[in-house]
DNA sequence: CTTCGATCCTGGTAGC
DNA sequence: TGCTACCAGGATCGAA
């Protein structure tokens, strides 16, 4: 399930494969895949022909390729499954292919989005006036991630207090802020030792730091290890969790040891998903919904 | 306005 | 063995 550290790893990708390159032309295999695209597969390759890609781009699990005059970009969602792959242009199709970009160039090799659940696509938008990474319209909303710079700490923690939600419900709200998903949301909290149901409203400012601190931590070292998995024609992206599998704590651990006090790890059903968390360092709220 | 839950999709697997 | 039921889950949209 790629998350923020995962989307990162496969921009870096693009930076060294695809930036600056001429777009030929773009075949469009599944019309799921640019269901967010307005004008439909064959306008999304209309547009795209002909255009040269710019530097990529990430906010949270968004990504996206700004083009040659910056009034439109490319945005990218790889959904649950989604892959980017940068492959010679003679490779056989992979089964979930669903768009094929190839390009203007001698290099000999192109970019493909494939994508078992179909959940991820591609689609172009008008970027954000003013804009000089070419931010895509439709996600001017989505709240920047903890690893921007621009990440905005004190209106994050306001926020946050302000929610009248859970703790999990909050972290994976893209728009308080971006890039967490199931994985790293209870990686965080086993770190921080709080229970994924307790109320935004109870977590004071240093606690609420304390998390924060948590999630750039899992996050950084994720990214760290992510990194190893990239080779040339492989924009890397296993949609697994890639090699950082074997560092979590608390995702996929039910029955499991906690790492830190050996009780065993407990999964429960959440939001049409799971929780994984120990009973015992992550107690749960007094009061639970 | 805010919060919440159903829904989209497909392949793998558990269970009978 | 072959079938069914369930599970994975990010974002969106409509309901409360």
């Amino acid at each position: 399930m790629p998350e923020l550290p995962e989307v990162e790893v496969v921009r870096r990708g693009l930076a060294r494969w695809v930036a600056g390159r001429t777009v030929a032309a773009v075949e469009v295999l599944h019309p799921r895949a640019v269901r967010r695209h307005t004008g439909g597969g064959a306008d999304f390759a209309a547009r795209l022909a002909g255009r040269t890609i710019g530097a990529p781009q990430r906010r949270g699990k968004y990504l996206w390729l700004p083009l040659d005059d910056r009034d439109l970009s490319v945005l990218a969602h790889l959904g649950m499954s989604g892959q980017l792959l940068v492959q010679p242009a003679g490779a056989p199709d992979e089964k979930h292919l669903r768009i094929r970009v190839r390009f203007a160039d001698s290099a000999g090799t192109e970019l493909r989005f494939v994508d078992q659940r179909t959940f991820g696509g591609l689609s172009l938008h008008p970027t954000v006036p003013g804009s000089a990474e070419g931010l895509p319209d439709v996600i001017a909303h989505i709240a920047r991630d903890p690893l921007d710079p621009g990440f905005d700490e004190m209106l994050y923690h306001a926020a946050l207090r302000a929610k009248r939600t859970t703790l999990k419900r909050a972290l994976l709200d893209q728009s308080l802020i971006s890039g967490i998903g199931n994985i790293y949301a209870d990686e965080a909290l086993w770190r921080a030792k709080l229970h994924y149901e307790r109320p935004t409203t109870t977590l004071a400012g240093p606690r609420s730091r304390e998390l924060l601190g948590h999630v750039r931590d899992v996050m950084n070292a994720a990214l760290a290890v992510g990194g190893t998995s990239f080779d040339s024609l492989y924009v890397n992206v296993n949609g697994e969790s890639g090699y950082f599998d074997r560092s979590l704590d608390a995702y996929g651990r039910e029955d499991e040891p906690c790492r830190r006090c050996g009780t065993p790890m407990r999964r429960r059903p959440w939001m049409n998903r799971s929780s994984y968390f120990c009973p015992r360092c992550q107690r749960p709220p007094r009061v639970s919904s």
